[in-house]
Formats: C-alpha cells, structure tokens, sequence
RNA sequence: GGAGGGUUGGCUGAGUGGUUGAAAGCGGCGGUCUUGAAAACCGCAGUAGGGCUUCGCUCUACCGGGGGUUCGAAUCCCUCACCCUCCGCCA
C-alpha cells in the first residue's frame, strides 16, 4: 500500500506506475481515490469544527456545574450539534473505508533501475552462470526418471488427493530432505534465524503481506475463514505486524521451510508435466526487514545468496531482471533465478527475490523509530524483502536430470552427500 | 464446551462520567557534574490526520474492534475479537 499523502501529492507518478505495470484499470481507481479522499478531507474540516465547539461547550457546562451555576440553556443548545457531528462522523467513517479499499488496488512503484516491458518477454537475463553437463546418451526428463525409479509417485497423489500433490518416496523423499536441510544450514551460517511458522494465516495476516484482495483466487480457505500459506512470506512478514521497533534491531532476517499451498487454478499442459507445478511443494523462503536505505543493497546480497545455493549444487542458472509489467503488484523490484533443466531443455524458475521497499510495511505497520525506542525520531516504514532459497520440486527436477547416467541412477552432488549418505542413487 | 477475570503510550502499570492525552516506573533523548564513563540531579518526549501567517502555532481523533446511553465516555451498557484462570473433554 502507498502512503496515502505521497498519492495526493504525486499522482502523476503512480499514474505512469500503473501504466508501466500494465494494470490500465487502476487509472480509474487512482482517479475516484483521489476524488474520494478530497471529498473526506473537506467534510473532516467541517467535522472538526464542530467537534471543537462541541467539546468547548461540554467544557463550560462542566466549569458551570461545578461552580452551581445554571446550564440549561447551553445543553439544550448542544443537541443539535451533537446530532449534526454524529451525522457527519458515520460519513466520514464510510468514506474513509472507501478510500483505504482504493488505496489497495493501487500497486507500488517500479524502482527507476527496472526496465519498462509489457510482458515476460521483456525480463532482462542478467547473466548466465555454470555449465550444464554433455551426455553421451538421450537424457530423461524427470517425470520419467524419476517415476520409474519410484523416486516419484504421481498417481498416489492423485488418488490421495488429485493431480498436483506429488508423493515423494524412499531416495526421493530423502533427497528432498537433504536439499531443506542443507538449505536451512546455508541460511542459517548467514545469520538468517530460522522459524517454524504457522501454515495458516487469517485475513488480517494475508491482507498484510498483498495476497489479498489481489490473489485471493490462488489460496486455499478453509471454512474457519484462515487461509492456507502460499508461501511462508505471509507468515514471517507478518512477525512484526503492527509494532515499532528499535532500530538497532535492524535488519531482521527470518528463514522458514515450510510446505506452500497454491491453488493454481487454470494452469494444464505440457509445462506442469510432473514437478514443474503443483498445488503443495516445499519452499525455503527467507524474509528480511531492512531500513530504507539499505534495501536495495540487500536485494543484491539475498540474489547472489539464492545464486550461491544453485551454483554449489553445481547447476547451470541465469538471472533475469523482471521488467515493469511482469513484476507482480507489490514489488519494486525483482529477480527471478532459473535453473536449466537438462531433460526438458528449458529454464525452469526455481527462485523469485523481490524488495518490495515499504507497500508492505504500510500494510503490515511495521516501523522502526530512529534513535532507539521511546527517541524523538518519528516512525518510519521498515523495507520488506523476501526471496526463496530455494524452491524445492524444480531444484530436485533439475538435479535428476542433470545428474542422471545412462543406467537411470543419479549422482549425488557434492554438497548434499553429508546429507544424503550416499554418493549414488539408484 | 461451561464459569469467571482481563485488553491503557516503546515496555510495565494507575485511573471517582466533566483541565486525563492520560499518574508512576522502566527504557529513550538533551543537559549539569566528570579526564571519560557510571551514579545522581534537572529538563524533553505518544500515534495518526487536518488547517495556517509552516523551521512554529493550532484543531481533531485515538485507552483491543464496532455500536449505544449522555450536553460530555478510558470510565456506564451491548456486541465481536483476542489473552489469562478454573472445570470438563481430547491427546
């Protein structure tokens, strides 16, 4: 959410924000905002008016009482300005809610480094990093190495639950375990505090971090009106919702893997073949809180970090620059990280890292006051920054298949085998 | 599920319906003292929004959310949410 008053004062600018964001219809959203709020400031003035009269009035019939004197006349008088402020206060009151409903349809601001583009084919690639391997053989895509092998059951899943829940057994479900748990190390040498956060989150929670209204359709909600997580950023983000805190406390970094729940209505097709999109998978997500300043910095370090992870799984990877109109409503600026899949022969995105400066933090009114607490400063936003390191199904799908040999058994790589046990699956 | 108690500023915690935006303490900031620091003492300091003759003045709202009673509500009533205690139930 962008802060009310820098909307009045720039409109122009969030103007050209949602063009390049290729989001037309929040023109008119910003327009009736910006009519809307003029309307509620006026009748506020008119509202504060009466009120400072009224509470005069109360005043002098209080000091009256008190004195033994008459008063009558001055409360009969109040009536009806009592009346007329409760009119206008119920007024206020709706058109106020007005406004807060149109001041989150309004997305946030691309950083002035992030490339205009109307579509994913715009993304800027980065830089391309690693060497997929030259198999003297037809290498498998991962559905099928991997299912073979009983590594991967698709149709239990099915039957457990339907298509998109994939079961992972025996050397899959280990591998899968090696990868959270030398992710989690990972983070954890970096000074990320891990946390087990909960898997569902209430409205208020999704509301915070941007997933509703805008991505309602993409979670799970169960009767009790709590949402199932799509991604453990909901969780960590909200950490701190509503507090203020001491700046010296800053940056605060939280890791979580957790199981995500997506509802990926509408998405079939040859692209989602085995792991590549599914309802429920495993994500290492990290979440950092940063004072304003450093956040652009700190997208840096949080993408070369992920970039790390991919580059000692030794796997081939690139970094695209997202532009203005694949960027996603929240964010300021992104990058997403793809890994080559050696089966498939094609990049599959396994990482997305956003800063996403301080639209969440209005939303989740999480501050920092300058100078330690209880100091003079006055509350500012938090920047918000989240990226996955990593998401677990498409990283495993490319290590099948990149390090898959001609008799179907699979290499560990090197940094898993602690993990692992062994140096060879089959 | 049943009964009761609670929710006040960054934190802890007072608060007879009318100078209570709110005591006190902690923590914070500034100063005195000190070679420096600590201690002690003095002073400053909530959040959000609006207006103006805008480096300041002023008005309004905010004591969990919403509603009500009243000339006037942190204080009384209703309702919702959350927390705590006891009982029951399940592990």
């Amino acid at each position: 959410m962008l802060d009310l008053r820098f909307i009045r004062e720039n409109p122009e600018s969030v103007r050209r924000a949602i063009r390049a964001k290729q989001l037309p219809d929040a023109i008119a959203t910003l327009d009736k905002l910006l009519l809307v709020d003029e309307e509620h400031r006026l009748l506020r003035q008119d509202l504060e008016e009466k009120q400072a009269k009224r509470n005069a009035s109360s005043k002098e019939i209080g000091d009256r009482k008190r004195n033994g004197e008459q008063a009558d006349e001055l409360i009969r008088e109040m009536g009806s300005l009592s009346a007329a402020v409760k009119r206008l206060e119920e007024k206020s009151r709706v058109l106020e809610a007005q406004v807060d409903e149109l001041q989150l349809e309004i997305p946030n601001l691309p950083h002035e480094s992030v490339p205009y583009g109307e579509s994913e084919h715009d993304n800027v690639v980065v830089h391309e990093r690693g060497e997929a391997p030259s198999l003297d053989f037809e290498p498998k895509p991962h559905w099928e190495l991997a299912v073979e092998r009983g590594w991967i059951d698709l149709e239990a899943g099915v039957k457990i639950a339907g298509a998109g829940f994939p079961v992972f057994r025996g050397v899959g479900a280990r591998l899968v375990r090696a990868l959270e748990r030398y992710f989690l190390d990972r983070a954890r040498e970096r000074g990320y505090e891990e946390i087990i956060p909960p898997l569902l989150v209430n409205a208020a929670s999704a509301r915070a971090t941007g997933q509703l209204p805008d991505k309602e359709g993409q979670m799970y909600r169960l009767e009790e009106g709590l949402y199932l997580i799509p991604t453990s950023e909901v969780s960590l983000a909200n950490l701190h919702r509503g507090e203020i805190l001491d700046e010296s406390l800053l940056p605060l970094r939280y890791v979580a893997f957790t199981p995500c729940f997506r509802r990926e209505a509408g998405s079939h097709g040859k692209e989602v073949r085995g792991i590549n999109r599914v309802h429920q998978f495993d994500k290492v997500e990290v979440v950092q809180l940063t004072h304003p300043e450093l956040s652009y910095e700190t997208l840096e370090q949080m993408t070369e970090e992920a970039e790390e992870l991919l580059g000692e799984l030794g796997l081939r990877y690139r970094r695209l620059l997202m532009c203005t109109g694949d960027m996603g409503f929240t964010q300021a600026k992104k990058y997403d990280l793809e890994v080559w899949s050696v089966g498939q022969g094609r990049w599959l995105e396994v990482s997305s890292v956003s800063n996403i400066t301080e639209f969440q933090a209005q939303r989740l009114q999480t501050r920092f006051r300058p100078g330690g607490a209880g100091g003079r400063g006055r509350p500012e936003m938090v920047h918000t920054l989240n990226g996955s390191a990593l998401a677990l199904p498409r990283t495993l799908a490319a290590i099948l298949e990149q390090y898959q040999r001609a008799d179907g058994s699979v290499v560990v790589p090197e940094v898993l085998r602690p993990y692992v046990g062994t140096e060879l699956l089959e």
